[in-house]
RNA sequence: GCGGCUAUAGUUCAGUGGCAGAACGCCGCUCUGUGGCAGCGGAUGUCGUGGGUUCGAAACCCACUAGCCGCCCCA
């Protein structure tokens, strides 16, 4: 019979690999509690209009990317409705930021999330169907600050330090500036402006993106085509003074915490709602990710609240692709090793395996990690098999038990002493 | 969504139309309470799935599925 699989773009991660994940996890909970962050865990789906209004109907991810389906009304008085897995979580984080009236507060609203996002994209290395994000989002009143440059550069510090901790090594931080809502359309009309009469010296792609994209012919990697995008209007230069002084505060405080980054023009986002302050931290080739070198990304959406029927609530926020912070991370530490149990008792014979269980359990009690053969293993077995999985082992006999006097050998030095089961504990530590 | 490459043992791979292979790993024995080394032996498998060509297909052809690479886009 055939079996089953999972679906294309899913996959398993099995426990040689989830213990990266929890520490990697474990890592970011603990560096957003120290600046004040707070978890939220929204819905795994969503109406399909929350994302057509906060993420954009005209971006590649709602209009192609999305899994939707028509959840059928099963009574008169229901409704049907069109549902979505959430492609990404900012969407979500907003609307429950409104939902729950997180505004009256009056304060900042600090949260992050971590936890799977879908999009129906071709699986490649470091993209998935189902994959992880941790995020963060910083939004609240204009009264709370949440507008202030103070906000976007203490994400960036935070996310380098949190890289840092992390020991990802070669990281990159790009930062641009996209203007005000006000200001980008104004800078997109100007660029289809200049596009318009040399777009037809350009590759196809770009031709396409000069008229339903043109902030993605900045992005265009065509060497032929660089001439020309250089010679384009460009953003700076279409920023209002209040962006202007936003950015450069934005800036001044990243230099005074000493997080090296680099201004990119060019650095345009795929969501609409991104405001003023984008960034992407990228990692060198041969880093583990093959083509995608992203591995975080993230922007301020100073209009996305009052998009989704909110209040006015500028916010700031990011997403880290875990499934590509892993795909580094084992990459630059090839070596890491699996965690060893402390140790593995050994019974020698059927009739001590209940007094293998027994001290296992005492063990286990005292906090630490053991694991039991069986006594009808011969002992060659038990040492190989114990070699695989612990730094000790602990052999019981029928001598051992009538004499409380155990034998412990240590693997990586080859020592073996005996020891009284009442001095086990302290020994295996 | 588009283009290319790939799919054979647990793993990495060889096998260009005639009996399904190697290395590593795994299991057993040499060795009844001492592993790592060594020797000997063993099991590896619907050759991704389905169809076609052929006396005969792992191999050639078609479709499908999946992975990888590039594009698009993004985390």
């Amino acid at each position: 019979m055939a079996i089953v699989k999972a679906v294309r773009g899913t996959r398993d991660l099995l426990p040689f690999e989830t213990e990266l994940w929890n520490r990697v996890e474990a890592v970011a909970r603990s560096v957003f509690a120290r600046y004040g962050f707070g978890e939220i865990r929204t819905p795994i789906f969503e109406a399909t209009e929350l994302f057509a209004r906060g993420v954009g109907e005209e971006t590649d991810i709602v209009s192609k990317e999305m899994f939707t389906w028509e959840d059928r009304a099963r009574a008169a008085s229901e409704k049907s409705q069109s549902l979505t897995l959430r492609p990404e979580n900012t969407a979500g984080v907003v609307r429950a930021y409104i939902e729950n009236k997180l505004d009256a507060t009056g304060n900042l609203q600090k949260l992050y999330y971590i936890g799977p996002q879908f999009r129906r994209e071709r699986p490649q290395k470091g993209r998935y169907r189902q994959f992880f994000q941790i995020g963060a989002e910083v939004i609240g009143p204009q009264s709370a600050g949440s507008e202030s440059p103070v906000r976007d550069a203490e994400i960036l510090e935070m996310l380098s330090t949190l890289l840092d901790e992390l020991g990802v090594k070669g990281w990159q931080l790009d930062i641009n500036s996209v203007g005000s809502s006000t200001d980008r359309p104004r800078y997109v009309a100007a660029l289809k402006e200049a596009l318009a009469p040399v777009k037809h010296r350009m590759c196809e792609d770009n031709q396409r993106r000069a008229e339903t994209n043109p902030l993605r012919v900045l992005d265009s990697k065509d060497e032929n085509d660089q001439e020309i995008i250089n010679g384009l209007p460009k953003i700076a230069d279409f920023l209002d003074a209040a962006s202007t002084e936003h950015f450069a505060q934005v800036r001044a405080a990243l230099d005074a915490s000493g997080v090296p980054y680099r201004i990119n023009p060019r650095l345009v986002r795929g969501l609409d709602y991104y405001t003023r302050t984008t960034f992407e931290f990228t990692v060198p080739d041969g880093s583990g990710l093959g083509t995608q070198n992203a591995l975080l990304g993230g922007g301020r959406y100073d209009g996305l609240s009052e998009m989704l029927g909110g209040p006015r609530a500028p916010g700031i926020g990011f997403a880290i692709g875990a499934d590509r912070l892993i795909l580094i991370l084992q990459a630059q530490y090839p070596e890491a090793t699996a965690k060893q149990l402390d140790a593995y008792i050994a019974p020698m014979g059927v009739p001590q395996n209940a007094a293998a269980l027994a001290l296992a359990r005492e063990l286990r009690r005292a906090g630490l990690s053991v694991e039991v053969g069986d006594g009808s293993f011969r002992l060659k077995k038990s040492f190989e098999a114990a070699d695989k999985v612990a730094r000790r082992v602990v052999i019981l006999g029928e001598d051992e038990v009538a004499t409380g006097i155990l034998t412990v050998k240590t693997f990586a030095t080859g020592e073996q002493v005996k020891i009284a089961r009442a001095d086990l504990i302290e020994s295996l530590r």
